[in-house]
DNA sequence: TTCATTTCCTGTCCTATGTCAAGTGGAATT
DNA sequence: AATTCCACTTGACATAGGACAGGAAATGAA
């Protein structure tokens, strides 16, 4: 059943499938319909998910109260707001099922626990936690450096699932321009 | 000798004064003259470094060859290349003194080793990743939301200390714009 | 079905920023 | 002192992308 989320696991640390069982053990399913919210803003994250099915998105609103998407989640990636989940404090951000999601749910009680009593977990947690930065900041220099319609492509690319499921307009805040632009960028791509 | 530190510690994580003690007991004072190097790219990063006094840079190089600098790290913040240090793997950032540096720094071996012994430091260390990531989420947002002159005028006011010491290329390509826009912006900016 | 809403595309015009080339002043080198 | 760099500024022009308004197509509700 949680063949997905052990190689996840064992793709972050190597790890003996044995002690990566252990790791797994108080992940537990759920399931979120489209549209129902992981999370929402002002509210402490309490559970982290890693995504078996579906697609999600976190957002939040700029200063004029437009919604931004921040990040998808695909299925086989790791959803949770780290700064609301690991120090207890109210997130930012909301996280939404674009479509009905399944999930492997752990709770922070049960994360410390198993933090304590595990050395892989912990390790595991650390890792995770480093990759996700990682991801972030070549993201940043992608923004930074590339220009839109590059990074458009490399999104496509890397994840044409989520051009299947997702409004082009969360797509366009996503890579921080106008709905109206992306608009074009599509056609000029199709055009090659 | 180690108040700083200390103080970054337990502004990470509240702890009593001797727990704290104990998770800086292996950092060692480092001094790095300006323009020497803290990590060079393709190398593992191997040490993790609080900076005590001075300022550094990360920098990378873009497609076309050109240096990017990607993190500003001033006295009192946290300065490694968090996916190198602890994935063991080469960096693909350069860390670069701008100034004369001085830091209290840690070997990757001592850390895992105080991770095991002091739980504490343990938790610290997954706070100090999350911050990091959180900041790091903030300036991409920024990046995606703010016009460059907002950005710079960000900067400036959080880091003045910067614009003391740093060339203005490196902050301009900092904030992912041309060096011959942050001189206009600067200019515009007088005006106000 | 019909009506309303949302999503997406397109045209026009505008602004922020990039590119390239030239020039100034200061610091370092000889 | 003369020379060479380097950091920074400025001007002219080009371009990516934003703002706004209008309309077509899809979706959802009644």
């Amino acid at each position: 059943m949680k063949e997905n989320l052990i190689q996840f696991i064992q793709q972050v640390l190597p790890m003996s499938t044995s002690r990566a069982e252990l790791v797994v053990a108080k992940f537990k399913p759920v399931k979120i319909e489209k549209n129902g919210y992981f999370l929402k803003a002002d509210s402490v994250c309490n559970a982290s998910h890693f995504m078996e099915k579906g697609i999600a998105r976190s957002y939040t609103y700029d200063l004029e109260g437009n919604q931004v998407t921040t990040a998808f989640y695909p299925a086989n990636t790791y959803a949770s707001d780290l700064l609301s989940f690991f120090k207890r404090t109210p997130a930012k951000e909301y996280i939404q099922a674009i479509t009905d999601c399944e999930t492997w749910s752990i709770t922070y009680e049960d994360m410390q626990a198993s933090f304590h009593a595990i050395p892989e977990f912990r390790e595991f947690g650390r890792l995770n936690i480093v990759n996700q930065y990682s991801l972030l900041k070549e993201r940043m220099l992608s923004n930074l450096q590339e220009t839109a319609d590059q990074r458009y492509s490399d999104l496509i690319h890397s994840h044409p699932e989520i051009l299947q499921h997702v409004p082009l307009k969360y797509i366009a805040s996503y890579l921080g321009i106008a709905d109206t632009s992306l608009s074009r960028i599509r056609k000029e791509a199709v055009k090659k």
